[in-house]
Order: structure tokens, then C-alpha cells, then sequence
DNA sequence: TGTTGTTTGAGAATCATTTTCATTAAGGAG
DNA sequence: CTCCTTAATGAAAATGATTCTCAAACAACA
């Protein structure tokens, strides 16, 4: 099989993502562990953060501008809510979907699956512009 | 004000969109366009696209690989459940979520709210694989 | 038909992400 | 502890989607 190593590269984008309370994008993980005094490639950055997916230790998270963000996987399954002009995030669950979706799924004769569900819109900060 | 004007181009877009039952790429839109012998820029079509977005005639979505997806705006509002082995998708609707959804986002003073839903599996011909 | 200003589009620019590949170093073997 | 094997690193180049630039084209209207 192939054979995972422990690099510090890697526990250092492990450590400073588990700081982070809500999404970060490689980019900006990059810069911080830089400025932090961690030199380390930007991808080895995103191998770091792709391999943390891959293991379900983190979540990733596509945005309308394109950017994927990033963040420790948490026990609890739960959702998000984005503001789309400041990047604010509200978390949330939505109890029964779970199963709903599960169910749906199932009757198509899909199995092994994952959902992702994300609303998008203008927080209230942002919703004054009169 | 800014007036638009209309142009061959643009309605060619438009028409090229609407009959696509589901989402499609402006890359795609745009080659798809060319091949039916419509000779117009790549950027023409993004910036029709935009409009139409801006308008509220059409609705983006970005996925996970990064690419903007369009569709017309207007029809039923359905959802995606998509295998992620041989890429099939089947379309879904969920009866009560938009209004559990829109409720959950105005409680959180969010406004203008979209949603993205989608279900990532393997589906029933690629699961075979025992 | 003529004027005006929006629209077009080819190519350059941007930006996040991926790939390349020579160099480095993790981890087991000796 | 030292030597190997080979995965991991990282700087630079490549990629791919999207946006910008700006001169030429054309829609709308007088």
C-alpha cells in the first residue's frame, strides 16, 4: 500500500487549520504559516490540505469566486450559510434531512453518498445598503 | 441609466441555454455554439451569461472543480444527485426544504438566499464493483 | 444616412490550482 | 548509527477558467 510520512510540512497546515474556527482558503493558510516564520511551499500547502480530505479530516468548500476553502472536519455534520459580499459564515443542521436525502438516494440506486448544502445570500451586515 | 442593446449574440445565448434542461458550462455553451456553426467570442458569452444572472434570467453555480455552471432561471427548482464514477446525474426535487431552507437563513438575517444542493454517490451500475 | 456610445472579440492578463522534476529527507533495514 | 529506498518537498512552469484591454463593429435613434 502506499505509505503515508510525517513531515512537519504537514503537522504545521494540520495545527494552524485546527486554529481556524470556520473556512480558509490555501492561499491565505499559506501566507499565514509564512508570515509565521514556517517556511513551506504553497503546494505542498494544497497537497497538505487535499491528502486532509482525502483521510475525512477536513472539509473543503468551493465558493462562487473559485476559491476552495478549508477546514478541520468536525464531528457533527452540519451546514453552511455564506454571505456572499462579506464571506461572513453561519453554521446550521437541518435535522431529518439527513435521512431524507439518504433515502432519496437510495431509491435511485446511489450508495456511498455525500451531500453538500449551501446557501448563499446577504447577511444582514451587508443587507443595509440604503 | 446604462442602456443594453439587443444583439444576435447575446439572444443566441440566451436561446442556446434555454434548451438545456439542466446546467451548463460557459465553456461548453460557448463550444457548443461555434460547432452549430454561430461564430462568437468566449468572452461575448460569459458576459451574456452574466447579464442574464444579473437580470435574474439565469442562475450560476459554481462546483467543486472550480468551473461556473448556468441554467435558465425560472423553471421548477430541482436539485442534482451525481456519481461521482461515471459522472450520470440524476435531478431531484425536495418538497418543503426551500421553505425550511429560506426560513432558517431569515432567522439568521440573511436575505436574498439561494441554495445549492447536491448529492455526490455511486450509483447503481458503478457499484457493482464487488 | 450620420452620429454616438454600447458591444464585440482576439489576445493578453489574472488567479487559483496542478504538474513537473530535481532535490531532500522519512523511516525501515542492516 | 548509517545506508537505502522512495515518498515528500518546493520552485518554476503549465493549466484552465474567467476577466481585462482596446480597437473595430454595429445597434439605436435623429
Amino acid at each position: 500500500m502506499i505509505q503515508k510520512r510525517n513531515t512537519w510540512q504537514k503537522s504545521a497546515v494540520r495545527e494552524h487549520l485546527a486554529l481556524k474556527p470556520g473556512f480558509v482558503s490555501a492561499q491565505v493558510l499559506h501566507a499565514e504559516l509564512v508570515a509565521s516564520g514556517q517556511k513551506l511551499g504553497l503546494t505542498t500547502v494544497y497537497r497538505a490540505l487535499t491528502d486532509m480530505v482525502e483521510l475525512g479530516e477536513a472539509d473543503a468548500l468551493t465558493s462562487s469566486d473559485g476559491e476552495t476553502r478549508y477546514r478541520i472536519c468536525g464531528t457533527d455534520h452540519h451546514h453552511h450559510l455564506i454571505c456572499t459580499t462579506c464571506g461572513k459564515t453561519v453554521e446550521f443542521e437541518l435535522t431529518g434531512f439527513e435521512s431524507a436525502t439518504h433515502a432519496l438516494a437510495q431509491s435511485h440506486g446511489f450508495s456511498g453518498v455525500t451531500h453538500s448544502i449551501e446557501l448563499f445570500g446577504t447577511c444582514a451586515d451587508c443587507g443595509v445598503a440604503s
